[in-house]
DNA sequence: TAGATTGTTAATCGATTAACAATC
DNA sequence: TAGATTGTTAATCGATTAACAATC
């Protein structure tokens, strides 16, 4: 049994975690038995201090002079992240985002698995995109709760997305997905990742100048 | 003529000023004519504060009393990230991502052309997404040098992305837009904005426990 | 053993938040 | 005028970086 008291990870090291599996994936394809911090920093720019800070997040020992089995470290991560289990997500909005998210196979490997699609044009309803079938918006309440999905992934145009969100919370959905570029306004529970394109680009124009 | 000491902005401002941009469009829209600190703030759940400071490493003087004029603040925004010159890019990856990228006329309004897309897929040259042409890769450094562009945007599958990079490096692209979930390996004094979804997904995964 | 690397505590740095004078 | 809001300087908080003992 382990202490009740846990260290949160701070949500940049959350963020920098999927990175180094990232690596990690690379180095097990060429059968790299060990890895250092270092050698992990030196091919993601990062210090090699801050890998090892990030990686003191998560329950694994490493050994000195060798660093960290590739393959514990991998599944240590892909434990932390919830990877191994596997999340159900509803998305609405099958354009050609939509379509992306769809076709991206490695979800599956994050822990989600996109296991329907909606859209309020009529004619694309029972379509079928990468193995998921399209179903007209106004089935969303019945199959999320029917389903017991609790991830919602909005991929429509910005004047939508609000409509889209006041469905997703009526129907029960509790984490948000947005790749919209509009605030939305849903209940405090309710837990939004925006993805917000702008923002990068306003760093890549500053970092151009 | 302004003095030479200029504070930069932090990165997490810079991110923030495209979210104020947008609450200023809808308010334009509404015919707001002054906006205060607070109201923003509200909007998007910042803190006040946290508004004004970032509006600060802007050129303006707001109201006591009153606010900002919502014109005036959004072109003042505008004019700091460079959304009113005219960058051209050139896309690699004409596949569903890509796609949606091209349907995403907003970029334009952001200061971001693409005027060009590329893919290895030698059935998809000569078609046309959105009003861009596609053209086969092995054209791209030819193309790069006669327009003059200095942005490339990836949105080719993981495994081809660092090859891609290269050719972007080779043509003299300064800025690579990478949606790839591959870090690229690029000489130094090449700007490189990842977007990653993963990081994302952990966030919000993490967040729903 | 010597040396490299981990794990962890302490120091630094930078962003966020607070405080407050200036102003309409 | 009183009160709300800006603009800016100072205090706080949290993440990054540094330092160093422990270990194989």
């Amino acid at each position: 049994m382990k202490g009740l008291e846990t260290t949160i990870i701070p949500e940049p090291s959350l963020r920098r975690l999927p990175l180094y599996h990232q690596i990690l994936e690379l180095e097990l394809e060429n059968n790299t038995e060990f890895i250092s911090c270092s050698k992990i920093a030196e091919m993601l720019d990062f210090t090699p201090i801050q890998v090892r800070k990030d990686l003191s997040y998560i329950n694994l020992i490493g050994m000195p002079k060798k660093g960290y089995k590739v393959i514990e470290l991998k599944d240590e991560i892909e434990n932390f992240l919830g990877w191994n289990r596997n999340d159900e997500a509803f998305l609405v909005g099958a354009g050609n985002l939509g379509k992306a998210l769809l076709s991206y196979a490695k979800l599956k490997d994050k822990g989600l698995t996109i296991t329907a699609a909606f859209d309020k044009n009529k004619n694309l309803a029972g379509e079928n995109f990468f193995g998921v079938t399209v179903f007209d918006i106004s089935k969303f309440q019945e199959l999320t709760y029917r389903m017991k999905i609790h991830i919602g992934i909005i991929t429509v145009p910005a004047p939508e997305a609000q409509k889209v969100a006041d469905i997703m919370v009526k129907s029960g959905i509790r984490g948000i997905w947005n790749f919209a570029p509009s605030k939305l306004n849903v209940p405090e529970k309710i837990i939004v990742q925006d993805v917000n394109l702008s923002s990068y680009l306003a760093v890549l124009s500053q970092k151009l100048k």
